[in-house]
DNA sequence: TGGTTAATGCTACAGATGTAGCGTTAGAAG
DNA sequence: CTTCTAACGCTACATCTGTAGCATTAACCA
């Protein structure tokens, strides 16, 4: 499911999805991503897409509208669907897990993550992608927390994504809006608020 | 302080502080304001800056650079620095009413807030004054907490910048980054997890 | 009061965004 | 193989960003 499928019901690409519409497209997407990779989320403008991917400027205006759009439909393509959750036998061990991911994804050179929330202020595709790319990662995250449940670590009746939303925002807070230096102990010291709030009877 | 003293000091205004120049950043700063207000901040266009004050666009370039520095400036110059936490005579109290402010200054049309967030990834200075804010802002709220702590609501040992992180960073990463709809309960939601983090003994 | 020069005004330029109109090419269907 | 037309290429345009160089004005000091 692309990030503007719906779009493209529309707009180019809907009525002749073969041969060279699909061609325009991956040449365009491997110019993004190779763009990203080699000059980072500054260079990525439209015309130097165009440039590299010897794609008419106007053609990829006309199918993507802006560099938000481009970044989505790359990340979408590139997209592994099976992450899981870590397993570590304790909530603390889960959280502290994926807080790490986290901070790898937003301090990593370059890192597409804070590129998509940056673009996510000026792009609604953008902002489409980067929220549900989250929101699929809390849902596949649940679990996590009902398995603390189970271990009595949890309280029954506590909200899974309350929980998640305790230790993860706290990291993207700090290190993708504030710019904080990212400490050695940040993925587990919200891990640890996680933690308490899950344990909080309500 | 302004946000950009240090680049005034060897840039325009610094050898000259009187008459003209001072009359021309009155004159620019208001201007950013009522654009602010009437247009919101995707109008907030140096070009646009330049045309409402009656002051040349490279004028404004060369004091500002961008529109992230005029906006951090303006805030700069209009902001009260008497700020101070609610006094409810609970900790939950105390961080559901901050939390109440910060929703509503996300919420708010436009919201200048959110249009700090935005600058702020593309300009050094609005990346500064968000930052010098909400930590001044954090500053001052961890007597609530210190408040908490000599009633036994909290932890002797805890510290307050991660509670209040706890607490207000949920609202941000929902309303500014996530951009999920505002519900009634937000605030207080997150105000108990910053109560849990507190009562933690680590 | 006049001289110095900081600060501003102005023109020009290079690059990026985003759109409009029209010509061209190449899938898809008969 | 021919026809139709979706998708693309191209030119042109308006706007904005950000910088460079030179002319002009007005603050400050002797």
């Amino acid at each position: 499911m692309s990030s503007d499928a719906q779009a493209r019901s529309t707009r180019p690409g809907a009525a002749r999805p073969g041969g060279r519409t699909a061609r325009t497209r991956e040449r365009v997407l491997d110019a993004v991503t190779s763009l990203l990779l080699e000059e980072g989320y500054e260079a990525l403008t439209v015309d130097a897409v165009a440039a590299r991917s010897g794609v008419h400027r106007t053609t990829v205006y006309r199918r993507w509208r802006d560099t938000g759009s481009l970044l989505a439909d790359s990340l979408d393509a590139a997209r592994e669907q099976t992450w899981e959750p870590p397993d570590t036998g304790t909530l603390l061990g889960d959280l502290t897990g994926i807080n790490r991911q986290i901070v790898a994804a937003l301090t990593e050179d370059p890192s597409i993550t804070r590129a998509l929330i940056a673009a996510s202020f000026r792009s609604p595709a953008a902002a489409r992608a980067l929220r549900s790319f989250w929101e699929d990662r809390y849902a596949r995250a649940a679990v996590a927390v009902e398995r603390a449940a189970r271990r009595g670590e949890a309280a029954g009746n506590v909200d899974a994504r309350t929980v998640l939303i305790a230790s993860c925002a706290p990291i993207f807070y700090e290190l993708a809006v504030m710019r904080s230096p990212a400490t050695e102990d940040i993925a587990e010291r919200y891990a640890r608020a996680g933690v308490a709030v899950a344990a909080r009877r309500s």
